[in-house]
DNA sequence: CTGTTAGCGCGTTCAA
DNA sequence: TTGAACGCGCTAACAG
């Protein structure tokens, strides 16, 4: 095996067959208007000296970078995973690169981010806002320099780009509604709070539950945050209290988390004394003490779709109007955790 | 806010401000041969017209991507998610831009993928190969483009590249050794069957602890697959067998899950009747039924470390000789499923 | 069917 | 301190 330097151009080709560049060039892209003889002596070499053309001269040339961009919050979360594994696999049919950003929930970075992807290195942006995010101006001046964006699941509102989420809001709504069916009367919702659609969206599933089933109810709603230790303690004074829940609902899948921890500390009895429910794609919960009930938000096709949307835009190919708020809906598996007493 | 499709250029900047494109480019840059004045001027400018530039130019005149590509065989698993989280850390401290590539395990995709990247769209390459990779070739061959590699965790062991791994053996060999301190006696190793070297190494840390404890005592080695169906007929068969093991250690996590739905199943309590530890980087296992022991490798540290090695090849900085094969430990965390009775 | 020419936008000579 | 000219490697328009 030789080791070599040397990179191989479209002259180095072209030199050794004493044909022009251009002649090269079009023979490698099989055009019709070159013979078939030169097509395979050129292929034959190119194969042999292991020729792949130069990626930032062909995307200057074509401005046409063949990537996208993904801009996520974080990536060790079931569902930003899952999504990621749906983007990828389109764009690979494609024949597209993707990149991948991670804001860690910082809209500075974010912001800076999307300024770094002004400037052509990429053909479309896809993004799951930070929930830190609080303006959207960033994502528009994306829009303006004419790079086509899709958002997915947390998705800006004020913005006019497709967007892809869950039915967030009856998918809520309908796990509450489960909890009641299985005897909770007082049920609380624990909160991620932020400014973000999917954020109010949920809570406003929940209320609409509570309300519909007794319009005396009075909801407990329990704003948490991104700390563990906090959480749980929140948790817990919450859990101590006389006339505490009799469920929980919880938005995210850490806070689900932080529940059974709690629960196991203070011996708590799920579901005899408390059913639990919770948003989650982590199909581990199935083994949970005792299984987790979820509501399971279809990642995997988000992904899916709101990348085949991207495409569509980059091709400039004409989208239906279910496309432009595109929501598939969430599943609830319901497991020991909110089974009745 | 105005919409502008054009493009701004060095050309732009230059012409509004009667210079020319070169002085605007050192300007920009802040080179000391121009003066302040001129300095601000072209920057304010830029700045107002929201200029950066263009990303294929600028990379195809430094012959320079700013770029490292990614190639893992899947994301959602919690090790590869947590060492992409260490590895984009990395990178965008270093202002570089990560493409990421899913093989899928597919060994053919992987070929492909490296062939794809031999043409200087990247500066660097991180990979950590599937396990149906049975030659090392497109490895090779890329390194002889003159790009950087690293592998991780699932490490090429002929090709001449820095690795960072972690002590798969001596891991599976404390962990055995647990199950044995623990009053384990008969113990299987659910093997995840490939040629890949970590594969080999948990399988032979297993061995080691086993011959060390018992010279007559005789390795119970179950070869298991990709599917959950299968992978549970087989865990079946093996407990419901006269003399069954007391104690299960699965190579991978997906194992250890099989395990347990299979005893969920069977009404084999855990930890009484068989003890279980595995392989896992998953942080809800302390929350299954019983809390699961497990093997954590440190992928986040794995990812930094292989980025930080990247990079140093990158910019030709010398690596310490350790840093060609850094192993970073494993950690046993021991929970309910391997507590003796 | 093939070659010549030109230019994508940038950064780096060399010259003034 | 600034400008003119060149070329990175590729592709597309224009000839022949």
């Amino acid at each position: 095996m030789q080791k070599r330097e040397d990179t191989i151009t479209l002259k180095t080709l072209a030199k050794e067959l004493n044909l022009s560049t251009s002649t090269v060039s079009r023979a490698l892209k099989g055009s019709h208007e070159i013979s078939e003889q030169t097509q395979k002596k050129v292929k034959a070499l190119a194969d042999k000296l292991g020729y792949s053309p130069n990626f930032s001269a062909s995307s200057l040339r074509q401005s046409k970078s063949r990537t996208i961009a993904v801009i996520i919050p974080e990536i060790e979360n079931t569902f930003f995973s899952q999504a990621m594994n749906g983007i990828e696999e389109v764009a690979q049919k494609k024949g597209y690169h993707v990149l991948i950003y991670l804001t860690n929930e910082d809209f500075l970075r974010e912001r800076e981010i999307l300024k770094l992807l002004r400037n052509g290195r990429v053909d479309g942006v896809m993004i799951s806002v930070s929930n830190t995010t609080d303006s959207f101006e960033h994502l528009q001046e994306l829009i303006n320099t004419g790079i086509p964006l899709v958002c997915f699941d947390r998705v800006a509102e004020s913005i006019d780009a497709p967007r892809v989420t869950t039915d967030d809001l009856s998918a809520a709504q309908q796990a509450t509604q489960h909890l009641i069916s299985q005897g909770a009367r007082k049920i609380a919702f624990l909160s991620m709070s932020s400014g973000l659609s999917i954020s109010n969206q949920r809570k406003h599933g929940y209320l609409k539950a509570i309300q519909q089933h007794d319009r005396n109810t009075e909801p407990i709603i329990v704003e948490c945050g991104t700390n563990d230790q906090e959480n749980r303690k929140v948790i817990q004074s919450l859990l101590k209290q006389k006339q505490a829940p009799d469920a929980i609902f919880a938005a995210v899948e850490k806070l689900a988390i932080n529940t059974y921890e709690v629960c196991h500390e203070l011996g708590i009895r799920i579901p005899e004394q408390l059913k639990v429910i919770s948003f989650s794609n982590l199909p581990a919960v199935a083994l949970f003490n005792p299984a987790l009930s979820t509501i399971v938000q279809p990642a995997y096709q988000i992904g899916k779709e709101a990348g085949t949307i991207l495409f569509k835009l980059i091709e400039k190919k004409p989208l239906y109007s279910s496309e432009r708020k595109l929501s598939i809906p969430s599943k609830i598996i319901d497991r020991q955790s909110t089974q009745s007493s």
